[in-house]
DNA sequence: TTGTACGCGTTATCAT
DNA sequence: ATGATAACGCGTACAA
C-alpha cells in the first residue's frame, strides 16, 4: 500500500502539500494540486483511515448495539442507520447480543465491547437494560443515543415512538370494529416498550368500559414460539377448548403471526372466528395469511433521526432531527367486524 | 482518556514495561506487572485500538457486506458472523446495499466503502455481482471470502450450500408425495444461487419424467411482493382462473409465504388445493399458516465457517473450518399428499 | 528486566 | 503556497 509520502515524492511536493491537496483543506497551487492528484491516481493511493483516526482523534465509527440481528424490527433499524451513516461518510460497528448470560448481561457485554473499539458514538437498542444501567452508561459515555426507549432525565438522547399512544390506538381499532371480548398476548413483562403499549391498550379499553379478563391475558416474549404457545393457552382456557373472545391483540407482529398459525392448527379461523391485530408493521405483515392488520410504528424514521442527532453530537454538524413519530393503523385482512356495535371511529 | 504513558508514570515504570505488562508479551517482573495493573485499574485505562491498529498494522475489523439487513437470510448470517468474530476479539463493520443504482452497483459501492475503512478482511454475500467482478475483487483484495456463492477458480474462498443438490431435494420431496403438476416461482434470473437451485430442481424432475409447463414457471425475485404477484399470475393462467397444478415450489420462503397469502385471497387453499414448498427454512417458516415445508439450508454454519477461514487468513490462526453443508427438508404442514402415486422416498 | 527511541500514516502548525 | 516537523498512542527493537 502506498502512503501519502509516496504520493508526495512522486508529485515532487512535500507531504503537507499533498495532504492539503488531497483533503481540499488549506491552499495549494493549481499546478501542485494537479500533480498530486495524478500521482495519487497512478499509485492507487488510499489514505489510511487508521492514521487519519489517530491524527484527527476520531475513528468515524458509530457503535450500534441491538439485541439481535434477525427479526424485522432491529434489522430495519440497522438498515436505516447504515443509510444515514453512509451518506455522511461514517461507518457502523455492529454488535448483537451473543454468548452466555441474561439479555441484560449480553447487552452490557456488547456495549463494553463497542466501547473498546474507539467508537465516536453509540447507538443503543435494548429493553433489557435497567434505567439505572442506561443512566450510568450516559454518565460514562455521553455521546450515546437510545433507540426505542425513554430513559428518565435523558429525553434529549432518546428516540422512540410513544408506545402508550400506539397501544391506545390498537384498542381503539378493535372497539371501533365492534369487539369487546378481547384477549391479549403480551411481550416480556419488564420490557419498557411492552409495558408502555400495554398500559395504553388497557387504559383505552377501560375508557370504553371494557375490562380484559385475567384469563384473556397471556404472556409472550416477542418471539415466535412464545406467541404460538400463548395463543394455544388462550384457547385452551376457553369453554370446550374454543376461544371465548372475538379479538386478539399481540404485542408484536411476530407473535401475531405465530398466533394466527397456532390458531389455525387448532381449527380457529382468522379473522372469521377471531380478529387479530399485531404491532410494529413488520416487513412481512402484508404477506401473512391473512394479511395482518397491525399498529404501524415508523421505526426506520426513529432510527434515522436518532442517528442524525448522534452525528450532530459527534461531528458538530447540524443535520435535521425529527422528534415525533406518530403511530398509525395498517388496516389489512386480519381484523373484521365484531359482534358489538362500534365504539368510536376507525383510527 | 488516559494513555499508556499515564499508566507508566503512575506505576513508576517506562512505557515499554507498561506495554509488556498489559499485553502479557515480553517479560516483566512480578512487582512491576502488579504496579502497572493497579495503575491501569485506577486510571480506568483502555488502550486506544486506533493506536494499536496503526502500530500493529491491522485494525481487527472485518468488513461484511450483505445486500440488505432485513430478510431472515442475511440477518441470520450476520448474527452467526458476529458470534464468531466476538469470540476472537474482532469486530464487524457492516454495510448493506444503499443509495441509488443497480444491485450490482450497490454491492460495488458498499465493498468499496468497506475497503476504504481499513478492514483486515472482507466477507461478502452478493448474488448481483458477476463472476468477473468477484474475480477482480479477489485479485485486488485476496483476504476475502464469498458467502453463498461459488466463484470459478476461487473454491477455497467460497462457502455455500450446494444449491443444485438442494434444488433436487425440493423436487424429490414433491414427487415423493405424489405431485406431478408442479408450478414454480423462481428467484432473480441472474442470481447464481437461484439458478443453481432451479437447475437442480428441473433436472431431478426430468429424471422422474416430469416436465414443468412454461405457463407454470413464474419469475419472482426473492421479495414478498414479487412472490405474491407470481402466485396470482400462476393461477390466472389456469382454466377458469383456478390453478391447474397441485404443488408449488418457491425459490425462497419469503416468496412462499407471500404466495400462500395471495393464494388464500384468491380462494385457493394451502395445502388442500395446492401444496407449497419453500426454500431456506427462515426463522419464520414454522410459524406461517400453515407452517411451511421448506428446504433447510444451514446458512448459519456456512457463515460461521467462512468467517473462521477468513480469520485464519487474516490472523494466522488455525480455527476449524467446515466445507460441507448438506441441505435437508423441514417437513411441516404446507405440503400434503398429491393425486399421483409417490415416486421415490421422502428425502 | 528495564527504559528509550523509533515507526506506523496522517493532519496541523509554523516558519519561510 | 510550501515543506519540515510535531503531534496522535501504541508496540517493539535495542542498548543497558
Amino acid at each position: 500500500m502506498s502512503t501519502i509520502k509516496d504520493v508526495a515524492r512522486l508529485a515532487g511536493v512535500g507531504v503537507g502539500t499533498a495532504s492539503r491537496a488531497l483533503s481540499g483543506r488549506g491552499s495549494v497551487s493549481d499546478d501542485a494540486a494537479e500533480r498530486v492528484r495524478a500521482a495519487a491516481g497512478r499509485l492507487g493511493y488510499r489514505p489510511s483511515s487508521i492514521a487519519q483516526a489517530l491524527s484527527l482523534q476520531r475513528s468515524g465509527a458509530i457503535g450500534v448495539y441491538v439485541p439481535l440481528f434477525d427479526g424485522a424490527f432491529y434489522s430495519e433499524m440497522l438498515g436505516s442507520i447504515d443509510r444515514v451513516l453512509r451518506v455522511h461518510g461514517r461507518h457502523m460497528i455492529a454488535a448483537n447480543g451473543c454468548g452466555a448470560g441474561s439479555p441484560r448481561q449480553k447487552a452490557l457485554d456488547g456495549i463494553d465491547f463497542l466501547l473498546g473499539r474507539d467508537c465516536d458514538g453509540l447507538l443503543l437498542a435494548s429493553n433489557s437494560l435497567t434505567d439505572e444501567d442506561c443512566i450510568e452508561l450516559f454518565r460514562r459515555f455521553p455521546r450515546m443515543v437510545m433507540l426505542n426507549r425513554e430513559v428518565p432525565g435523558h429525553a434529549q438522547s432518546c428516540f422512540s415512538v410513544d408506545h402508550e399512544v400506539a397501544g391506545r390506538l390498537a384498542a381503539r381499532a378493535l372497539v371501533a370494529e365492534g369487539h369487546r371480548e378481547i384477549a391479549v398476548i403480551e411481550g416480556p413483562p419488564d420490557a419498557p416498550d411492552n409495558r408502555a403499549r400495554m398500559r395504553g391498550f388497557f387504559a383505552e379499553l377501560a375508557a370504553c368500559g371494557i375490562a380484559v379478563r385475567p384469563a384473556h391475558r397471556s404472556e409472550g416474549g416477542f418471539r415466535f414460539s412464545l406467541g404460538a404457545a400463548a395463543a394455544r393457552a388462550l384457547v385452551a382456557a376457553g369453554p370446550l377448548g374454543r376461544p371465548d373472545f372475538t379479538a386478539l391483540f399481540a404485542a408484536n407482529d411476530l407473535m401475531a403471526m405465530a398466533a394466527v398459525s397456532a390458531l389455525g392448527e387448532l381449527g380457529v379461523r382468522v379473522p372469521q372466528d377471531v380478529s387479530v391485530i399485531g404491532y410494529d408493521d413488520s416487513r412481512f405483515a402484508g404477506y401473512t395469511s391473512p394479511p395482518l392488520t397491525t399498529v404501524r410504528v415508523p421505526i426506520d424514521a426513529v432510527a434515522a433521526s436518532g442517528c442524525r442527532l448522534l452525528l450532530n453530537a459527534c461531528y458538530e454538524t447540524d443535520l435535521p432531527v425529527e422528534r415525533s413519530f406518530p403511530p398509525t393503523i395498517a388496516w389489512r385482512g386480519s381484523v373484521i367486524r365484531g359482534p358489538h356495535s362500534p365504539l368510536g371511529e376507525r383510527p
